[in-house]
DNA sequence: CTGAAAGCGCTTACAG
DNA sequence: CTGAAAGCGCTTACAG
């Protein structure tokens, strides 16, 4: 058992052919429990980080396993553990805004590990998301999933998957229930920033733009921003706030209202991204310049608000970080929460100090 | 050999108990062959749709399966297979336009069907692609795998799913071997259709905003409206075509250069909409209206299109349905591209009759 | 048309 | 610390 060491420099990627293994298909874990000449316990041992194998003996197979490039197949791993090397992203097809970043956090967080990241899109108009993410829960077995707002704001979740024994982690902006799987996107407090900045520019008639009530992230976003400016000592007119649903058709609407308005506001803060957008195209349409007559600014910093003229300021939410949290809890052990970033105001064009 | 999943009617569900199974796992198919009082392999039979079943006995075992709830365990499944139920979408991660759209082409054809969507980013400046995407494939082997642009670019991609025995659909500009496997997103005729409407409204002074050349898809553009101008009997003057990397500050700068000329476009394509994006955000520094004093097409309708002041006219590239009929490539029959519509021009309000 | 056996590549539960 | 046996839930290959 003293090894005979196949001389098989250079070349040692899976498809290298070593003595004793059919050639063409990828190593099992036979092929280098005889070569290692220890049992396939053992190797299963090595493999999942057992502290009961031998120093040596651990040494041996480990050096092994690199040289033949050997992977553990991730579908027998998966039958003989009764769950899937996958991460679920769980989201409402009718709601992505945050998808692309969450996706981004979670494909690089998993870069490197034993897991892939698998996608749930529940299309919330056709179908009850519950029992969607039952079947897919019970039929995929994923290691874990994360829940995407606003799906996750769904209160049955938590007790589902609990009930699936499913690790998860609810990302959203307040928590529903005293679980400790939520991650919370401190929309609050990025919303009060935002009175801050607008404050401390000096703008006190404030037009406020709001998300839709149903939603946790735009309920949190209005009272951090409403709070923080009552605190300011600043008030926002009932005629300087107007809600929509974090598009831009309505927020069209409820903009043009707000700039037509006698007495408009120095400063209007949108609770979405895209509604910003429909601010400053109403403010174009009416001929108001921004940040001239109008500062604007917009949440979500997402991808269109560098692109926009003026560039639009815009609350960054750490989405992405986040997601990356959310992997290492559900494929590590602990996620730092510290190394998540605070919600902060992102300067660009479309604001002026008054 | 794709089936469908049996619905679910009812409290049919997997946690239903019955006769012969036990409490709280979902059931396998022995439980099923059991209480049909058949063999697995008749019950695999029936599951995998094939056709040397007695039409009484296959009724009687889907009426089972249906009632019961019972649903194939995927992970089983792979392993005896020798391949999983997933759909990869590999992308590179540092050039990500285009994966928002097929990916919801992925999410959707997956929709109802045995098979679930994985993600595989590659880092392209880290990592080499092909290494990377060969171990992914013999890591997960998914059922198919799709290669977005510009990944698809690469022209070791078919014979490395060839290789490893995958199937797989690139989607891409153009044709860079005799593979069966390449999705045309026809970039060419798209640009030539902008070529066609600008001319249509009378303009003769155009500019072009291109894209790398390293990209197919920029290429294709380019040839497309080059030459669709040439057959209209109109030359884009040197001193109007830039070229920038598809991204908003070299595309800027572009705009710039070209709308400070003093015999200036009265049109302007930009082969993408991040850069027509540019070419709006230019014109209103410079004080040029839009579509007043000068026209802009974008490429992509993208999401961003209609958020943008004023709203861009663009390309709209059917790349869902394309994605979408790369799933029924990869799992189903055939695709049928009669089915997936050509790029035309959106209409909407950056564009004005000379 | 149907089934009993063996196997996919790994793990758990049990012995030593 | 190590291993032989049995099993995860399904399929293929072979018989009938």
């Amino acid at each position: 058992m003293s090894m005979d060491q196949p001389a098989n420099p250079g070349d040692n990627s899976a498809r290298s052919i070593a003595p004793g293994r059919r050639p063409g298909k990828p190593a099992t874990i036979n092929d280098i429990a005889r070569m290692a000449g220890v049992s396939k316990k053992t190797v299963s041992r090595v493999i999942n980080r057992s502290q009961l194998v031998q120093q040596q003996t651990r040494e041996r197979v480990e050096a092994l396993i690199r040289d033949i490039g050997y992977v553990p197949d991730p579908m027998a791993r998966a039958l003989a553990f009764g769950k899937s090397f996958l991460v679920g992203l769980l989201y409402d097809s009718n709601a992505m805004q945050d998808i692309p970043l969450l996706q981004e956090g979670l494909v690089s967080g998993l870069r490197g590990s034993a897991f892939a990241a698998v996608l749930h899109g529940c299309d919330s108009r056709r179908e009850d998301p519950i029992s969607s993410i039952r079947q897919f829960i019970i039929q995929r077995r994923p290691h874990g999933v994360i829940f995407a707002p606003p799906l996750s704001d769904l209160p049955e979740l938590g007790a589902l998957a609990e009930e699936l024994g499913c690790r998860h982690v609810r990302i959203q902006a307040e928590p529903v229930d005293a679980s400790s799987s939520a991650m919370l996107t401190q929309d609050r407090s990025g919303a009060a920033e935002v009175a801050d900045y607008l404050v401390s520019l000096g703008h006190r008639r404030i037009g406020f733009i709001a998300g839709p009530e149903s939603l946790a992230s735009a309920r949190e976003r209005s009272a951090g921003f409403l709070e923080r400016l009552g605190l300011r000592g600043v008030q926002v007119a009932d005629e300087h706030l107007v809600s929509a649903d974090y598009g831009f058709d309505a927020a069209l609407r409820g903009a043009t209202r707000l700039l037509r308005d006698p007495s408009r506001p120095s400063a209007i803060f949108a609770a979405s991204d895209e509604m910003a957008a429909a601010v400053l195209k109403a403010a174009r349409t009416l001929g108001i310049d921004v940040p001239g007559e109008v500062s604007v600014v917009g949440f979500g910093d997402s991808a269109i608000s560098r692109l926009l003229s003026p560039a639009l300021t815009s609350v960054h939410s750490p989405l992405c970080e986040i997601a990356g949290q959310a992997v290492s809890m559900l494929i590590g052990g602990e996620a730092d929460m510290d190394a998540v970033s605070s919600p902060r105001v992102v300067e660009r064009e479309s604001c002026r100090r008054l």
